[in-house]
Order: C-alpha cells, then structure tokens, then sequence
DNA sequence: TTTTATTTGAAATGGACGTTTCAAAATTAT
DNA sequence: ATAATTTTGAAACGTCCATTTCAAATAAAA
C-alpha cells in the first residue's frame, strides 16, 4: 500500500497564502513557495498541479477563512446595521495588526490578473456575487427595521459597501492610522442612517 | 556633433504605459516594451536605465495626464460638489471606455508593489498627499458654500473621497453597467449632502 | 568631408523561471 | 520479509528573464 501524504495540507496552503498574498502571483517564485513550504519542488506539483492551481486554491482556502469570520460576526449582533459596522471592524483589525501592508489578497488579485485569466475572473466574480448577496440581505433587513434609510435600493447600498470595502483595503495599505481609519468607517457609514 | 534621440519620448511611455496598464509590472516583460515601442532593447536601456525606472516614468507622466484633466474639471465646475461629482464622472467615463478593464493604473502599482519597493512607496504616498490635499480645498470650500454638510471635517471627507475612488476603480474591474456605476457615484455623494 | 558623439541592431550574458523526470527512500498491507 | 505504491530529492528540461556588450550605422558640427 502507498506511503500516505506526509505534511498538512491546509497548513502547506496556509505558507502559500502568505507568499502569494505578500509578493503577489507574478513576483512569487516556484522557488519561494519550496522555501515557505519546506516542501519538495515535486511534491508541491504531485499534490496542486501547477503555481496557477495552487494560488487558485490558496484564493479559496482565503475566501472561506473570511466566509467563517463573517458568519460570527452576522451571529455576533443584534441588528443588521451593527452586523455592517462590525465587519467594517473586522477589517480594521485585520488592517492595523497586518504589519506587512499586503491589503487583501482578493483584491490585489482582482488589480493584478482579473483581465488577465479566465479561471480567476471566473472565481472573482463569483466571490463578488457572494458578498454583494450577503450585503443585499442585510441592507434589506435594516431598512425593513428602520436602522437604515431607505433613499437608496438595496442594491444600491449593497453595491455602496461592496466598492467601499475595496477601498477600505487599498487605503489600509498606506494608512495606517487607526483613528484615521476608524474616521473612513463611521463616515462610509453615516451614509446608512 | 552627436546624432540626436529618433524617437518620441512621451509616446514611447505612452506606449509602454499601456502594457504595464494591462499586465501589471511584473506580467511584463522587457520582450513585450521591445515589442510595443518598436525600440530596440538597447535603444530603451540607454534612454530609460532600466525596466523599473521605466516603470516610474510611466507612473509619472500617467500622473501628470490626470492632474491635467482634474485641472480642466475643476475649472469647469461651477460649484465643489459639482466638481467632486465631475470628478467621478471623469473616472466614469475613463472605467466604461477602458475595454480592457484593466482598472487605475496607480491603484494596481498600490496594490502590487507598495510594500515591496521603496521608491514606489514614495511616489504612491506623494502621490496620495496630494490628492487628498486637493480633496481637502474642495471640501473647505463647498463646506463653507453650504452645498457640503458640515458634520464631518475636511480630512474626514477628503479621505472618504480619496478610498471611495479607489474603490470605485476597483468595482469598475469587473462592474461595466453604466447604470450601476452611475449609482454608485450618487451613492457616494449622497453622503457629502 | 571629416570628425565626433549617439543610436542602433544583434548577439551574448548569466541566472531564474515553471515544470518534468526518475531513481531512491519510505510506508503500509500482505 | 515482501510486495505495492507513493513521496521525495536532486538534477535536468527548455524557455524566458533583465541587462550588457560592441561593432556598425547614423547624423549633426567642424
């Protein structure tokens, strides 16, 4: 029977994502991802393929670690409105404690190859029709509930949080401020009430 | 006497421009500027030192061609916040004539190299100083003309401004509809009235 | 026309790229 | 132990990378 696959995967996809998150897809070497890793040059295609499957999978192993944090913090309060400020927050977080300013990984993906390849147009889009959903729904339960103004359609305001979301991220790469930044949030969002 | 430079320079960076804007800096290749210019390869190495300090070159002049076109805006608008709105409108147009959606070409160098190169870093953070700066006057002014309310500061709408249009060159990545977009920029001022 | 300085073309530089190869080592079930 | 199957290490694949070299072509000034 076979030798069974030795190291972690998710833990190998984990190393990966901080490089490809760090350097970017172009400026990542099959080089440093063996260094990262620890892993062999061969190893590394037996188990993903190719760089452009690995960094595919790291995108996804990325996606679903937020979907998680999302999910907590749409759990964690008590009205839709405080749902869009604590994920606001979260990004806050994860901004100032980034001490590398590497912005998010999706959209320097989306900067960096959405005109480029299909598969990761593909992945993109579909991520973007996730969070706009996600956005929709809270948005529309906030105005049913009076915690959000209803001047602007759903889709509006969920498209509204979608951009300012991106420029959150590409404004946390060189501000760092948190008061600054924390500022940028209450005033995307004095635009909900 | 010497024989003089044969080609345009503003062109070849024109030229060059365009492919970075396209690929990204990394994606391209020394190959690729030969290709698009028609120069030889020594003929750009003599004239530009090397691929990075092309790079820069393009980054500046692409620069200097917006700092033009806010001129002509800001002269042309009647009040502040219909200069801010002209202002989006600009980047508007510029997102749905693009048909390679390749997004802002200073946005993408952000997101690509801003932690990874120092000079970079530099152009990026005057660069940003400066938009903010201008974001800053228009502010003061439409604040105390009434036609912007005052319940945020300068700084606070400035930078609200600044990463809504990062933001807005982001979504314009994979979001054509005219309508869509034109929302969102109502959106967005909405916030400012 | 000769001198002088520069641009040009084409080839070469050495190294890095993503990927493949394959024998040797490793591991599990028989 | 032996057999079966996979992972591993190390080297090699061919291609492309940014940059350099240098003789030949060019063009303005003397």
């Amino acid at each position: 029977m076979p030798k069974t696959e030795i190291f972690n995967r998710e833990n190998v996809l984990k190393q990966a994502t901080e490089v490809f998150h760090t350097k970017g897809y172009n400026a990542t070497s099959m080089q440093d991802l063996v260094d990262v890793t620890g892993l062999n040059r061969s190893s590394i295609y037996n188990s993903f393929e190719s760089k452009h499957n690995l960094y595919l999978e790291c995108l996804k192993l990325y996606e679903n670690k937020y979907q998680r944090i999302i999910s907590k913090v749409l759990l964690a309060s008590n009205s839709p409105i405080n749902a869009i400020k604590s994920l606001f927050n979260m990004y806050l977080k994860e901004t100032l404690s980034d001490t590398k300013t590497k912005g998010c990984l999706i959209v320097n993906c989306k900067s960096e190859m959405a005109n480029q390849n299909m598969a990761i147009q593909n992945f993109l889009l579909n991520n973007q029709k996730g969070t706009i959903e996600l956005l929709e729904d809270l948005i529309e339960k906030g105005q049913k509930g009076e915690s959000i103004n209803k001047s602007k359609s759903k889709q509006e305001y969920a498209l509204y949080l979608f951009s300012s979301m991106q420029g959150f991220r590409m404004t946390g790469i060189l501000v760092n401020d948190k008061d600054q930044l924390q500022g940028l949030i209450n005033t995307t969002l004095q635009n909900l009430k």
